[in-house]
Formats: structure tokens, C-alpha cells, sequence
DNA sequence: GATAAAGTTTACGTAAACGTAAAGTGGTTT
DNA sequence: AAACCACTTTACGTTTACGTAAACTTTATC
């Protein structure tokens, strides 16, 4: 039970909704390498996880040379090298490092999200107040309002 | 204690690491709005505070159209209609989506990267077995590794 | 008062990540 | 066989976010 679907160029379009025009790039780029049959595009699962990466990177604001260094390298890194390895690791590293600071980055911007979001309801309850008052006292004049 | 000061571009451009040119460009696409000294930019600390929102949203992969669109939602919300108040909640529960997304995607990557780091380690510590054989049975031809 | 240091505008250049025709190939459905 | 569909290549266009000179003021320093 190994998966061994493979897809076309329009399936993976539509699952992930990225143009086939992008699909292509990223090959361009050399981040994919889908077989052919004849000049057509035969896509394997690895072809799919790797599209799921290039996206996801994508989120997270990683370039695609970033995203293909990444590639590249854990290719070469199956091979064995030491100083691949070790590359690897430190390369691992580094992007932990961007990890924790994406990560203080969110919870600064919900923090501040939270207290803007207080802001905004405490200015709609005071237009609620203001709404009831000139229902009870009408007519009350758009300079007078503003004065307060 | 109000924190009165204000900063010269240079300044802000050496704070936050950022080219001058970077700085005017902001100005230019109106998410900076510095004073002048005849020709020359004074930035208040406001300015400050958005600089550094700025290079924040740029982190978290916003472009600079996005971050402005915030700018100016925030500062019309200030001003205290109703409409824009739920416009702002409206936008802040999408962010709110957004950045659960990005939590997840962080989640994920760091997830493959320990067992990424795992399997280097492992490659590592396959090799260092290698290196000890070779030491004890020496002159073991490339061939000869290269088939196991 | 010359000269350097820091600031300015104007304007053309560039890399990244596609968008958008245009024109052709290959299979299949009517 | 005509028409249609999905796929292809080639190639020029576009947006974003600046880089990089060039030529010019303004301010500080010797």
C-alpha cells in the first residue's frame, strides 16, 4: 500500500489552487522534476510533497531559491557526505533560529491584535450608549456631539 | 516620561538595520509620514513604532500594500465610525486565521526537521562506525565500501 | 571659506514570481 | 475529418521592493 499514484499537471493545479503556470516555474526553477511521457508532465507523490513544501515555504516567506537550496541539499545530503551533513545540521540550525523569531512575531502581532480588537469593541459600546441617549434625548446636533 | 524624542533617518536606518533608501520608499508608498525640517524627514516615534510594524509584517510575509492597508483602516477606525469599527474587527478576525495558518505551517517544519536533524545524526554516527572499521582493517578499497 | 558629512530628489536598473498571450502538439469524442 | 480538450513551449509583460548612480542642498567642522 506504497501510493504509487501519479498525477498531471492540472490535478496538482487544482488540489493545491496554484496556476499550472506556477507548476511549471517551480520546475524551471528546478525545484520539480517530473518524468514525461512524450513532452506531458507525469507528477509522483514526491513530486506532490515537495509542491506542498514549496507552498508552505511560501507562507512562512521563504523564498524559492531558499526552498530549492533546501531541496538541493537534502539530496545531498542522502549521499552521505560528511561535510554535507554537517552543513545540514547547521543549516537546520539557522532556520530554527528563524523559526523562534517567527514565532515572537506572532505572538507580538496577537497580542497587539487582542488590544485593538478591546479598542474597537469599547468604541463601539460608547456608539451604542451615544445611539440610546439620542434615542431618549433625539435631535441632539452633530457639533454638539463632537464636542464631547 | 512621554518619550518625546524624534530621529533622523540615518538613526532609524542604523537602529532597525534597514537601507535609507528603504526608509524613503515607506514614505513614498505611505506608510511612513515624517515631518520635514525644510527638506530634511523628522520622525516622531510613531513613525518609529510603524517602522518596526513594517519590518515585522515583512517577516510574517505581508507585503508592504497589506501592512498599509492596516495603517490607514487603524487610523480611520480612530476615528470612531461604526462601519469601519466592524470593518477593522471583520479584518482582524481574517488575520487571526492567517496567523493560526502560520502557526500550524511553523508547527509542521519543526516537526520534519527533527527527524531531519535525527537522520543526520544517525548518517553521522553511521559514518564515525566507518571511520573506525577503516582504522582497524585499513586499505579496504572504495569498491569494496561501496558495496555494502 | 573650503570641505567633508549627511541629507535630498530624480531616475533608470534589477531580481523574484509569476501573468498573459500566441502558436503548436497529441489524444478523443462526435 | 473536424472540433475540442488538456497539455506544451516561447517569449514578452507586470508587480513588488528595493539597488544604484548622479547631481544637488544643508549643516557641521576645520
Amino acid at each position: 500500500m506504497v501510493e504509487k499514484r501519479t498525477f498531471s499537471i492540472s490535478e496538482l493545479s487544482q488540489e493545491f489552487d496554484v496556476t499550472t503556470r506556477s507548476i511549471r516555474f517551480y520546475e524551471d526553477q528546478g525545484l520539480l522534476k517530473p518524468r514525461r511521457r512524450g513532452q506531458t508532465r507525469i507528477f509522483s507523490t514526491k513530486d506532490r510533497v515537495r509542491l506542498k513544501l514549496i507552498l508552505r515555504g511560501k507562507r512562512m516567506g521563504f523564498t524559492l531559491a531558499e526552498t530549492k537550496e533546501l531541496f538541493d541539499l537534502w539530496d545531498e545530503t542522502l549521499t552521505g557526505n560528511e561535510k554535507q551533513l554537517l552543513k545540514m545540521l547547521e543549516i537546520l540550525e539557522a532556520r530554527r533560529a528563524q523559526l523562534e523569531q517567527q514565532k515572537n512575531d506572532i505572538a507580538q502581532a496577537e497580542m497587539e491584535m487582542d488590544t485593538a480588537e478591546a479598542r474597537c469593541r469599547e468604541a463601539l459600546a460608547e456608539l451604542q450608549k451615544k445611539k440610546k441617549e439620542q434615542g431618549l434625548v433625539p435631535k441632539e446636533t452633530e457639533e454638539a456631539v463632537a464636542q464631547k
